[in-house]
DNA sequence: TTGTATGCGTTATCAT
DNA sequence: ATGATAACGCATACAA
């Protein structure tokens, strides 16, 4: 490993001191315009890099964002992470990354390492299993600006970017209820999860409006994996009588309960109309194509990032200081698995 | 923001050196145990926080690992992105990441930040648009472990880890040869890049070995999007005689194009043989199933990671020095979409 | 086993 | 517009 080159290097070279290479490195306005190019030619010839554990040592900041999801290959979550990843890096910000998988062990540990590292934000959607954000304590005392989205907590410290899943449950379900369905299942992972909590609030919200009963063994508990499809489909077909209807949260699964349905002898949407949730790629490719909600988990990651990068520039006294959850809009996408009224004529 | 605690002032405090202190922190073994514990537990009492800057300006170190990935939201690459970052977690190292977008200007402008944050080591997967990896010198110089995955460049200096995608594209060719196909048409991104050059490879010597001609008309080239999907059917269609499998190099894309060829007339697998790549999800979701490749992309992540920690941590004395590329193995998986034998009896 | 002294390379403060 | 100096907090060579 050869020396490195350092600003006093330069300095010496050029008969200046090392405060003016460091100014005119940064592009400070106070250095002579000659001066600032000359110095910069000189740096770029002799090789020089500038040296980042020095100036972070000084500056305390690092330039990097902590980012903790729940799993790093899941559709939604890696096209939040796309989302943000554009935005941090034209602002200059490096992105790092961690994964909880769901485990709240985990998840406090990476939130201790990046803690350590010294992120100089944080950019977190929480474990299914989550239920305490103090792990996230040091960051608030320290006032490294903590961000959430999509799985929140309910914590005035926990400013958080999500969709109104409220109003997206409740437009599904009320869709359904329009198409004919009168008993409807509501499949959905950990109730603890303010996601699924409330998408289950829409579900009841719309059922109360149009004067149907809410029944609590329409409501299936499950990781909502791909693999976790067979084990759904059996549940429902326990059911007596049988619902016309599933509300999946998650479009991978409800893509793949439709094999076990059709094996079943279900007819979708005739026998039971289909409703996944996040608007993938899975949805359009079965057929028929799912109806869903879209979620905008791209333009999510790009606004979260966006908003904690003002935040930490100061750019915006007041807008998210003040604020406690910001919501993106959401819209139901109709599609075959469940139009029933095209479908299935009346029987007299 | 408050004065932060330094080694100094637990030093001060428990009347030892701050040389002991660093010692203790870091366990050391030339301490004694009663004071590294009776250092450790003030630590903790006092709220000490290990300054990773200094630490990092001593030890030029950051602990931190760059990756280059063309987009973050893609089924394969957030696979291998999850496998890196358990490996690299459980190593206690930082994954600092950052997408091409299959930019050579952007993945150039990643190459030269993260060289700047002073990564200890890279892991790229390069845009389908670079050719030379020159830019990828300045680690190479300095000694940061560089290594490369999936796709990969043509260089000593290039250590990557892939599969045998000739391999994989013979099997497929053979495979659907075996099934009574005659002309297939493959379907591949940018020529330029090692996967779609070798299995276009794979597939010319499988046609070689059973004495079929190649026909250059029968190699479409696609950005191999679910968008795309279309656009090629449209040119299967034109073909002339008609083709009787497709081989896409990509399950998303080959399961969009399920539902415009079936539009088209055709039938999956007794007209049209489909063969996809990568056993994504979508491959297992639609009707027929598809055939394809399973390319383990988590273990993928994991070894490549593990590599380069070996490395960091001079473990790896010769393996990955002397070595040029590390193949994983890759398996055909035969499903409905490509099953004729079976279905189509012989027309006498 | 512990301590002393020094350097790592930058940027902020204050002065000129 | 430029410079001198100090400080950031740690780890290590060397000394004891």
């Amino acid at each position: 490993m050869e020396k490195e080159i350092t600003i006093y290097d330069i300095a010496k070279d050029m008969g200046v001191s090392p405060t003016t290479v460091s100014r005119a490195l940064n592009n400070h306005p106070a250095v002579n315009a000659k001066t600032k190019k000359r110095i910069y030619d000189a740096a770029q010839e002799m090789g020089y890099q500038s040296n980042i554990f020095a100036a972070n040592l000084r500056k305390k900041k690092t330039n990097n964002i902590g980012v903790i999801v729940p799993r790093l290959n899941s559709n939604f979550q890696s096209s939040v992470i796309a989302g943000m990843e554009k935005v941090a890096n034209e602002a200059g910000f490096n992105l790092v990354i961690s994964q909880s998988l769901d485990s709240v062990e985990k998840e406090i540990a990476n939130a201790n390492t990046l803690f350590n590292s010294r992120v100089d934000g944080m950019l977190v959607s929480l474990a299914n299993t989550t239920e305490s954000i103090e792990h996230y304590n040091r960051f608030f005392k320290k006032g490294i600006p903590t961000l959430f989205y999509d799985r929140v907590a309910d914590h005035p410290a926990c400013t958080g970017f999500v969709i109104d899943n409220t109003q997206a449950g409740y437009k599904v379900t009320q869709h359904l209820i329009e198409q004919g369905c009168k008993r409807i299942v509501h499949v959905i992972d950990n109730i603890d999860i303010n996601v699924y909590a409330d998408r289950l609030k829409g579900y009841k919200y719309a059922l109360l409006d149009h004067d149907m009963p809410f029944d609590e063994s329409l409501v299936i508990f499950s990781n909502l994996s791909e693999e976790s499809a067979e084990e759904i489909v059996e549940q429902v077909k326990k059911l007596d009588p049988l619902p016309d209807a599933l509300f999946i949260s998650n479009d991978a699964c409800a893509a793949s309960c439709l094999r076990p349905l059709k094996l079943a002898g279900f007819r979708i949407p005739e026998d039971i109309a289909l409703v996944g949730f996040n608007n993938e790629i899975s949805s359009r490719l079965v057929e028929p194509n799912i109806t869903t909600i879209n979620y905008p988990g791209y333009e999510m990651g790009e606004l979260a990032m966006k908003n904690l990068i003002n935040h930490l520039e100061g750019k915006s006294i007041g807008v998210l200081s003040k604020t406690n959850k910001i919501t993106l809009r959401s819209e139901l996408i109709i599609r075959e698995s469940s139009l029933r009224k095209k479908y299935s004529p009346q029987p007299t």
